[in-house]
DNA sequence: GTCTATAGACGGATAGAC
DNA sequence: GTCTATCCGTCTATAGAC
């Protein structure tokens, strides 16, 4: 509890619609907002090369600043994880809480893996370090926000869209659809940093309509 | 501390204090096979609290042995990652030249998935190591071999499956079957570590058919 | 085969000048 | 808002005794 200097509270991130992580990465001009290269670039090098790989060190050099810069903008470095994740799971939160008022119909269903797509995507880079980095965050022993968020919330998901006491069959295909999702969407979507690759990318676009017809036939 | 006494009979470790050196397999006794004792603590470590938060010590103290020690059986850390995940991927290497002599029929397709999930299932624990720790195994410039080449070898048994240039649609449904049936059999199955988790999972039989029949789905 | 001891490096985080 | 300097902890890995 120190003289916090910018706004450590709550994030200014871009809470429901804001593609905030974006811009160069080639240490281009930029003058100004520094808390948001650093978020960029901490996202790109902790989904790439790992969390724990990731020193803050390389971080800072990467924006042409000290590491004690960073700790101007930042408390720790979970800080920093946290100020790109939390939109994330906010999101999915209302995800779940918009479900859960919904009637239990094939419809309700078919808009929340929709909506799931449509989160998944817009955050790709958040999913794809989340993806990539499991271990670490649940190693995570932070005590505020463990980070075993994935289980409970896909389990809410699942339920939502199953019904309770749905039969083991219903809940391993509808958490198929989720997975299968996700994870398709990352794989056919360009990475950041896997720049020399072959590219199996598909056009965004195809890929959502491809991706959902698929989780929608998962679930039917 | 923990001034073990040089001799303590082979029996038993922990003299006064062996902590937690549970976990082990029945059959026959854990003496002799200190090597493999190593690989089954890091691999459970790792995966559970992730590869870089594991130290060396942490590992040993868990053994009732020193950190040198282990560098007796191994010599270095990637290297027990190394002794662990290379008969995973050999398998896998198998399953594509294998794949790569069948006739390009709906029955090889259903061959290669149910071939790939017992794969799988059978390496679960590897499985989850790699799974949570990508991001790692991408940085290490030994798992980078390991690794990166999980998009490849994926690639492969797309392409066997869905023959060479095979339309967008195609392409995403066969790596979804993939992916959401490893995933799948993942997020159902128990834990070795997670102890007093909800537990959502489902018997390893039914699990199985439930998987292969919804991968099937996704490819016919 | 296992231990003690330590080298050698690097990480996160803080203090205080400017 | 950024920098210099530094503290302190932990880690991998090695050397050498037993």
């Amino acid at each position: 509890m120190d003289a916090v200097p910018p706004d450590q509270g709550p994030e200014e991130f871009g809470p429901a619609h804001a593609d905030s992580v974006h811009a160069d990465s080639a240490a281009g001009g930029r003058r100004g907002d520094t808390r948001a290269r650093i978020q960029q670039v901490a996202l790109e090098l902790f989904a790439e090369h790992g969390y724990e790989r990731t020193s803050l060190r390389e971080i800072a050099e990467r924006l042409g600043v000290t590491k004690a810069a960073l700790y101007y903008h930042f408390k720790s470095k979970e800080d920093i994880v946290r100020s790109f994740t939390e939109d994330y799971f906010t999101r999915l939160d209302g995800l779940i809480a918009w479900g859960r008022e919904q009637p239990p119909t094939a419809h309700t269903a078919h808009e929340i893996l929709d909506r799931y797509i449509t989160i998944v995507m817009e955050g790709s880079e958040v999913f794809r370090f989340l993806e990539r980095n499991q271990a670490s965050l649940r190693g995570s022993e932070d005590g505020k926000h463990r980070f075993e968020q994935f289980r409970p919330r896909l389990n809410a998901l699942i339920e939502i869209i199953t019904g309770p006491d749905a039969p083991p069959r219903s809940r391993v295909r509808v958490a198929a659809a989720l997975f299968a999702a996700s994870t398709s969407c990352m794989f056919f979507t360009r990475d950041t940093s896997d720049e020399g690759e072959p590219s199996t990318a598909i056009d965004r676009d195809e890929l959502r309509k491809i991706v959902l017809e698929l989780a929608d036939d998962l679930t039917g």
